[in-house]
DNA sequence: AATTTATGATACATATATGTCCCATAAAAG
DNA sequence: CTTTTATGGGACATATATGTATCATAAATT
């Protein structure tokens, strides 16, 4: 799609979003400089493109959103059930590391700001309903509440990183590991003596 | 004890320890006048007492993981098994909600300070020893990872503390929850037909 | 090819957090 | 009670990130 905007936005607009991608997610008091440097971009392109940091960081939020909304978006459709869906889930997440990381260092910016603390949220009511769908299926224990199975996904996501930079495993043996653990560790206990 | 030391160094270093605590945990970005002005300080005793910032989180940081050692050494005396040693490791630490928010938040900053970064990494090392002692006892698989299990602790912390936050349980409940998914996370599996 | 438009470099203004110094005062220590 | 010592407040210096404005140049759109 070409879209009606010049390609040179285009390309500054990218090459930004992923300088502070990579920028931000390692460092999150980056500096705007470092930014536009790591971008090769000017740095009055980049106030000409957002004029504030908080925008810039919104930005890169949605961007995130966006990847994530993408790779999760047809879970549903192709899971055989609602429990597997949370497997193809964690293979479909795991890879956007970069993105995972910025979620995860963005932490308490996120919360100051109401942009990016709404996008956090959709994507938490997203998983609950995931996880309603899973107890009405009767694949997760309606003992468990809710929002613990709806943090235990994040937790898992951010063990899953952290492990992943640590030792060198490949992003399906750790979705392999994480949905594992997620499912063995809420399932409904099917026959217990 | 009395501490040859003088008690107004004392206090002061009680009040200012505890404002970062709050102050860091809560927005890693807090200034040290914020953190004087909420210990009741005057900012100069703050800059006495701690040289730079760096040293402040450094201190606060030793604090923290003098509050998890003191927390947690009597585990292996007290459980019954390796295993069981999880759990009251999940009920001593979840009400260290303070020192757990500053460490989360804490996250990128440790990485950079050699010094932190130590402290965190010797933590590590004692789950995993912890893990390891659960394997040969024959309670965890020895099919998963150290580094995971490991991790997983830490996720799990992470999973209790924001839904304690979130939701309004108390730190019981979410210790039981956070051990009951550890241990059927990644249990060995008994009997399975 | 002509025109429009984004770019990058530079200079500039500003706010703010950090860190230092000093001194009268208050509170411990002896 | 006397001496020692930490405190708090204020003034001061400094570095640095943010944000603004200008303009010649280069790259797109037409």
């Amino acid at each position: 799609m070409p879209s009606n905007v010049d390609a040179r936005i285009r390309k500054s607009q990218a090459a930004i979003i992923s300088a502070g991608l990579e920028l931000l997610g390692r460092n999150s008091e980056a500096t705007l400089s470092d930014i536009a440097q790591q971008a090769s971009v000017g740095r009055s392109t980049l106030y000409r493109l957002y004029e504030t940091k908080e925008q810039l960081m919104r930005a890169i939020g949605v961007h995130c959103m966006q990847c994530f909304d993408a790779a999760t978006q047809h879970l549903e459709k192709d899971a055989d059930s609602a429990l597997q869906a949370f497997h193809l889930m964690f293979k479909a997440v795991l890879p956007l590391s970069a993105e995972m990381e910025f979620l995860m260092k963005l932490g308490d910016a996120a919360e100051q700001d109401p942009e990016l603390d709404a996008i956090w949220q959709k994507q938490k009511r997203d998983i609950a309903l995931m996880v309603d769908a899973a107890k009405a299926e009767g694949s997760l224990s309606r003992q468990v509440p809710t929002a613990w199975a709806v943090n235990l996904v994040e937790a898992l996501f951010y063990a899953s990183w952290v492990t992943g930079a640590e030792e060198q495993m490949d992003h399906d043996a750790l979705a392999d590991l994480a949905f594992a653990t997620f499912s063995h560790g809420i399932a409904q206990q099917a026959t217990r003596a």
